[in-house]
DNA sequence: TGCCAATATACACTCAATGCCAACTGGCGT
DNA sequence: ACGCCAGTTGGCATTGAGTGTATATTGGCA
């Protein structure tokens, strides 16, 4: 959301400034030369100052722009978050609350913009060798489940304390998270979107023990769950 | 572990050189300075020549000793790990793979040196707020997670995929952070170890949906806290 | 046009981390 | 005792991330 810029009519609501929309130039040219070099000479190999200067601006200002050299791998990216929230807001009367985080898992768009997508298998990648990046990813998911566990215990008053909320919460964002790592690893070519989220949710459902899945599934033994 | 000062009993196994034995108490120095620094003046503050010249060694041999200064945050750890896998080991004809981990959970040592506690509360606090521990911190748990699923799948063939198993360790180890970071961030000194295990177990059996629950738990009641 | 504030850049600096090299030290065979 | 070898140490130089500061540039606006 904060990152898409939009280089053609003036179409985004509030009218953005020249100023604004220069700097927003500026931050995407920043981006796609970090995606490039970082795709074609490797991370580490890649400084602050190649990227600056293959957006043509001044080292120093890059940190304008980014805190830091990691942080050029996590534009945006709430959505995630946000569906969890929708998820809560919108809770069926009687749902658990394991189900309503699935449900929100579910209902995830089928996030495959092409940029996107290649911004998000390389860092994917980076998490697994580099532990800057791995600290920024860690970094993010552990304030969405901040966010999260508070949205479920004002969802769930007098039924989930602050300890309950934020064990659930973690256990569904690790499950998720370790899930999509096997799934998305296995292969080099990423799979169809929509295979994977199957896959994902089932995987997760089962994880927390939750009755509802929608998605058949039958394990060798349901023994009383 | 490392940091045992050396106890009468001929527990530990192998008689160490000289040179391992001095090789260890600088090891332990750098460890105890770096605590005592961290605490005292900030993570950031403290340089990695004040931590070497706090333990009497040069900035260059720090490097020597640890890979970076967010190591010195994490010596061994594997207990927790360790204590997994045991329970794996010994798995009980029925037991669910979820209660296995619940078990090995149960059965940890309390955990409760004092230096290994402090180093276990700076820890937490740096890892909400320093981006590289939590980098740190992040792989640990990651490759953790992978050994111990890796057990799982091998304890339960036919019935746990790849998939499957990665979710459901993922789901454990993210529920037990996650709560154990709520039990243990509100307090400034830390409390009773044998109350924050229980209150863990709890709290992460409910997030699993496991049905072993030894300590009851009623909806409704206001958490046990 | 001309002033003000935001932004960009140059410059100098700190610190983490690594490579290189010379000095030292414990282990061990003679 | 002697001396060689390997592991250890630490000084020096270097790279790269990130920051503070002062100066220049540029857009917004009257």
């Amino acid at each position: 959301m904060t990152t898409q810029p939009r280089p053609a009519a003036g179409l985004d609501g509030p009218p953005l400034s020249l100023r604004e929309r220069k700097r927003q130039r500026t931050r995407a040219a920043l981006i796609a030369a970090g995606i490039e070099l970082f795709e074609r000479d490797g991370y580490e190999e890649t400084t602050v100052a190649k990227i600056a200067a293959a957006a043509d601006i001044g080292t120093r200002t890059f940190f304008g722009y980014f805190a830091s050299k990691e942080e050029l791998l996590f534009p945006g990216a709430d959505d995630r978050v946000a569906a969890g929230l929708d998820a809560i807001r919108s809770r069926r009367p009687g749902e658990r609350p394991a189900d309503v985080l699935l449900r929100g898992l579910r209902t995830l768009p089928p996030d495959d913009d092409d940029l996107v997508g290649r911004l998000a298998m390389l860092r994917l990648k980076l998490i697994r060798k580099v532990p800057a990046v791995a600290g920024h990813a860690f970094a993010a998911q552990y304030a969405a489940q901040r966010r999260i566990a508070a949205a479920l215990m004002e969802a769930y008053p007098g039924e989930l304390d602050d300890v309950a909320a934020a064990a659930l919460t973690g256990a569904f964002t690790g499950a998720v998270a370790a899930a999509l790592d096997v799934l998305l690893f296995g292969a080099d070519a990423p799979p169809p979107p929509d295979v994977v989220r199957a896959g994902l949710v089932d995987a997760v459902a089962r994880a927390l023990g939750a009755h509802d899945r929608s998605e058949v599934w039958k394990p060798g033994t349901p023994a009383g769950q």
